[in-house]
RNA sequence: CGGGACGUGGCUCAGUCUGGUAGAGCACAGCGUUCGGGACGCUGGGGUCGGAGGUUCGAAUCCUCUCGUCCCGACCA
């Protein structure tokens, strides 16, 4: 391609719409441009980025046995409403009516459809196990689109659906694409590391995340440090270590009411009575669904709702505000106890170990001390509800925890038959019998995969991208268009690689040096050959990586140099996976 | 939805407090000089000041409403 040629509005300031590295180098690099709110057109070379990754995931995927299908982005309301998500999915789900005045949607997912398509096609164990996948457009009204192409509201994404004869092969199905998933973010030149996974609104019996590891990251991830350990897992989902202290029965105090005036955070009534806030128990309030729960975790600790969501069995749950409190339970925010306490209570497990703690009095400006489990209060339930924090071991193996920051750009769910029963998809078995489809599904954020490269990979100039998503491998810079051996010198180069069939930009614009350099930092093409003075001199070019060193080649040389050089690391890179 | 910030040429922003003929830099077009890390000079084109209503002799500026964008929390690839 030439520069020259091509539609490469690059900006010289940032825009202020931008905050993030990948959102601000995609716009300055003229990858992409706004539309609206989290929906963003892909300019040349943000397509041939997109292009990139795509083609590694498809190849990867058909390798794996998967077959690519296309389906469609408007969904009916029925299918939705068959698989109880058309309630259950909230407002990120875009509605509208056709002009049949028919309820319809746009597909943030596509388990309803698939599920429909192969219900009316397949019906026979013949025909198992089946995966099937498409690369498309997805929309999500999101609550906050932001950070560019890290959360937009329509999005490129890869989604796969399998659909196997029982337990079993669902499982190996399931591996199958965890092994995949691997090779392709091995392949994207990305550091990522799966972790175990809530399995959230598309629910399931268990799930992998993949995560790119970056500073920037939404996510927080939890992983073991001891070698050949592994553990690793999604800070919602990481399991708290099991209770260590033994219910011992110690010496249980009386109940004590203690005055506590005007000290209403942990913080202030653990000063205020000089206890340790391990000695304390806190009582939160959330709205599971609409409906009061009070929940009791440790002083030092705080509640996971993902986990209170999963164990109450709740869409959605919420911590309810003062006044919410109050009209619950009578009580003011901050003087909150489980004594005498009319709404369910659910606790911590750790909470069922501790002896002689202090909770609130359940009125203003009082707290408890010596309160024990069973003799002052009740609790319904206890499980895992807190989050994990620094000073937890790790579950599996004792040893100690870090919480580096990650970009979810794959999930993988193992889906059970929970789709194929609310949906009646059944086959017919060796014996006649009729079955469900055991299902599996698994995404990739192809879109978020491009912002995620470049958030582990830029420096102050602009985008460092590995070698397989580059748009271009190799930008050919001509620094005098208008002298004659200089420009064939450069379209020798240029007219090399092209035949070779290496994607090239030579940049051939009437511009003066620094711009060219500039821009070429700033799109991120990993070689890149300067013919210049140099070349009029001693008849070498330059041939350098992005933040790389460079060095002098002789002319003839150097085609031959940068094909050797990316082979060797595009196929470093598929080897290792 | 809650909290915060902001809408002025394509981009970055000044001007708004204290109302009085819409500005700068970059980008764009022409000419000239320049030419290895975003050059310089001269000339030129381009703006319903997000929109609507109001106050006023007069509104980018003050008031009301409205739309949009960005940032912080709950959702997710």
């Amino acid at each position: 391609m030439r520069y020259s040629q091509m539609l490469l509005p690059t900006l010289k300031e940032n825009p202020s719409e931008a905050e993030v590295a990948s959102h601000r180098l995609l716009l300055r690099g003229g990858f992409i441009r706004r539309l609206t709110a989290g929906v963003y057109a892909y300019l040349p070379l943000g397509l041939a980025t997109i292009r990139k990754v795509e083609q590694i995931v498809r190849e990867e995927m058909n390798r794996a046995g998967a077959q690519e299908v296309l389906l469609p982005i408007v969904q009916p309301a029925d299918l939705w409403i068959e698989s109880g998500r058309w309630t259950k999915y909230g407002p990120e789900l875009l509605r509208f009516k056709d002009r049949h005045n028919r309820e319809s949607c746009l597909g943030p997912t596509h388990e309803e459809v698939i599920t429909d398509l192969v219900r009316m096609n397949v019906h026979s164990y013949r025909n198992l196990p089946l995966n099937l996948y498409q690369i498309q457009t997805k929309f999500r009204d999101e609550i906050r689109p932001r950070f560019g192409l890290m959360r937009g509201r329509e999005f490129i994404m890869k989604d796969g659906y399998s659909f196997d004869l029982a337990e079993e092969g669902a499982n190996l199905t399931y591996q199958k694409m965890y092994d995949a998933y691997h090779r392709i973010f091995a392949r994207c030149g990305l550091a990522f590391r799966a972790v175990e996974a809530d399995t959230g609104t598309i629910g399931g019996s268990f799930s992998h995340e993949f995560m790119v590891l970056a500073a920037t990251g939404e996510d927080t991830i939890v992983i073991c440090r001891a070698a050949g350990c592994g553990y690793a897992a999604n800070l919602e989902k990481a399991a708290g270590p099991a209770s260590e202290a033994p219910k011992e029965p110690a010496d249980m105090l009386p109940l004590e009411k203690v005055e506590t005036p005007g000290q209403r955070k942990v913080a202030a009534v653990i000063a205020f009575l000089g206890i340790a806030p391990s000695q304390l128990v806190k009582t939160m309030v959330y709205l599971a669904d609409g409906k009061p729960v009070a929940v009791l975790v440790r002083g030092d600790h705080e509640v996971q709702d993902v986990k209170l969501k999963n164990l109450l069995g709740a869409v959605d749950v919420v911590l309810a505000d003062d006044q919410q409190i109050f009209e619950a339970t009578g009580v003011p925010s901050g003087y909150l106890g489980p004594v005498g306490l009319k709404i369910l209570v659910v606790a911590d497990r750790e909470v069922a170990v501790m002896r002689n703690v202090v909770i609130g009095g359940g009125e203003k400006n009082y707290h408890f001390r010596n309160a024990n489990l069973e003799r002052d209060f009740r609790v319904e339930k206890f499980a895992d509800l807190r989050q994990v924090t620094a000073t937890d071991r790790c579950p599996c193996c004792g040893g100690e925890l870090e919480f580096p920051k990650g970009i979810e750009v794959g999930h993988i769910f193992k889906l059970g038959t929970s789709y194929s029963q609310a949906m009646k998809a059944t086959y017919l078995d060796k014996d006649g019998q009729e079955k469900f489809f055991v299902m599996g599904c698994y995404g990739i954020g192809v879109s978020r995969i491009v912002a995620a490269a470049i958030e582990q990979n830029h420096d102050q100039d602009g985008i460092i991208f590995p070698l397989p998503l580059a748009p271009f491998k190799v930008v050919v810079l001509n620094l005098s268009p208008n002298d004659e051996k200089i420009s064939g010198a450069a379209e020798a180069i240029y007219q090399g690689l092209l035949a070779a069939g290496t994607e090239v930009l030579i940049d051939d614009r009437d511009e003066r040096p620094g711009s060219k350099f500039k821009d070429a930092d700033l799109v991120g093409i990993p070689f890149r050959v300067t013919v210049g003075k140099g070349f009029t001199a001693d008849g070498t070019v330059e041939v350098r990586r992005r933040a790389g060193a460079t060095v002098a080649v002789p002319l003839a040389d150097t085609v031959a140099l940068i094909l050797a050089e990316i082979d060797r690391e595009m196929s470093a890179l598929a080897g290792q996976s």
